[in-house]
DNA sequence: AATTCGGGGTT
DNA sequence: AACCCAGAATT
């Protein structure tokens, strides 16, 4: 816990830790510079020299970077869509899944007439499914309403599906290189050490952008304001990390009132979060004569929406016992079959622990399609995490059974 | 201002 | 287990 609460009167104090001549942002672009990492939607701040052997001075930019705003700017689309799968989701997991989309959907206008379901199709696995949805529509809106161009304010932006406030001023200063005050989970944790803010999140929020602001870049034309975004999102994440930060690393630590006076890892300070409650409930997986299984489109909104799923009870706290007298299995099963029990299948979502009984039936027949639910080969079936535990479970039950 | 949205990696 | 992650939309 921090040890003292904070005041304006210690940020002004902090301000001047240190020496005038340096700025923190020169400070942090010169450290981006060389440290940058290589993200697929992102362009280098400056060409990396792998020849070996050669000139192995780093220390190349020593004047001011007059033109370094200019140089090439990644494509908005690009960074829109890296920055929607960001949201909440780390970036060894987007990586991968970036380039498989946009292999799919190169353009803007290849994402606006693809069915939908295509798109959350291929998002399964990645969670928060409505920003898959309201990617989709966001891409149509695009198409129809604005030429397919991205508009380049944070306030036109924010009119956009799934487009917030840290995704809005994301675009604006990454992709158009504008001014715009970018605040996410990495940048808040630098810029509560920076200040050693003690009031907790989410409500330090306007704070933290109130203390940030006297260090960002000015609606400059020449100031870098994409690249000290990114700079303060990769020093967040690689040395102003949440444990065990490398402040003797920082290029910014004679700037930071944590690091000099006080202990980094007591900051950001968070509000405790609610406990997850367990929930449980039932998931039927049922596969036909030729091996398919049946899958339903679950509702558009809420949990999982619009994503494939297995039919099935829905999901209480207060239902303890799962159900294993088949006479009552077989009044909630989907359809007529001999059900086995196969075990649970464990999930645990944001807000919730999830047990679910998984039963299992094979047919002999192939029933129809039905308005219900769709028959689908399962290594093709596009699911959340929670379905492919519940199909595993189903797997190892005929397996076991062989 | 609180809650609802997934899932995986780290500690 | 708890925490964290380039948060947004809804209530």
């Amino acid at each position: 816990m921090p040890s003292k609460t904070n005041n304006s009167k210690d940020n002004k104090l902090n301000q001047k830790i240190a020496p005038a001549s340096l700025r923190l942002d020169d400070e942090l672009l010169r450290w981006y510079d060389e440290n940058a990492r290589d993200l697929p939607w992102r362009i280098a701040p400056k060409p990396k020299n792998k020849s070996k052997g050669t000139n192995k001075n780093t220390n190349k930019i020593t004047g001011k970077n007059k033109t370094r705003s200019q140089h090439k700017r990644p494509n908005p689309y690009h960074v829109w869509l890296s920055e929607i799968m960001l949201q909440q989701t780390t970036v060894a997991t987007v990586g991968p899944r970036f380039l498989t989309f946009l292999k799919q959907w190169p353009t803007i206008h290849h994402l606006a007439k693809s069915p939908v379901e295509d798109v959350t199709g291929a998002w399964a696995g990645l969670g928060y499914y409505a920003r898959a949805r309201n990617l989709h529509k966001c891409a149509q809106v695009l198409v129809a309403d604005y030429d397919g161009k991205f508009p380049q304010s944070e306030e036109e932006l924010k009119k956009l599906p799934g487009i917030g406030d840290y995704t809005a001023a994301a675009i604006t200063t990454i992709a158009f290189n504008q001014y715009a005050l970018v605040m996410d989970g990495n940048i808040e944790r630098v810029t509560a050490r920076l200040y050693r803010e003690a009031t907790p999140l989410p409500a330090a929020k306007p704070i933290l952008k109130e203390h940030l602001s006297h260090y960002w870049p000015r609606p400059d034309k020449q100031a870098r304001h994409g690249d000290f975004a990114q700079a303060l999102m990769d020093l967040g994440s690689g040395i102003c990390r949440p444990k065990n930060p490398l402040c003797l690393l920082c290029p910014i630590k004679g700037f930071c009132q944590a690091h000099q006076t006080g202990n980094p890892q007591d900051y950001p300070v968070k509000l405790a979060k609610k406990q997850k409650p367990t929930r449980r409930g039932i998931g039927f997986v049922v596969y036909n004569q030729k091996g398919e299984i049946a899958l339903e489109r679950r509702a558009d909104k809420g949990l999982l929406g619009g994503m494939l799923g297995f039919p099935g009870t829905g999901w209480s706290e207060t239902e303890k016992s799962i159900l294993k007298q088949e006479s009552k299995i077989n009044a909630i099963a989907p359809l007529a079959a001999k059900w086995d029990y196969a075990g649970e299948a464990l999930h645990t979502f944001t807000h919730f622990h999830l047990i679910m009984g998984v039963y299992v039936a094979k047919l002999e027949t192939n029933p129809r399609r039905t308005k219900n639910y769709e028959w689908i080969v399962p290594h093709t079936a596009q699911l959340p995490t929670v379905m492919k535990k519940a199909l595993e479970r189903a797997t190892d039950h005929f397996k076991n059974e062989a």
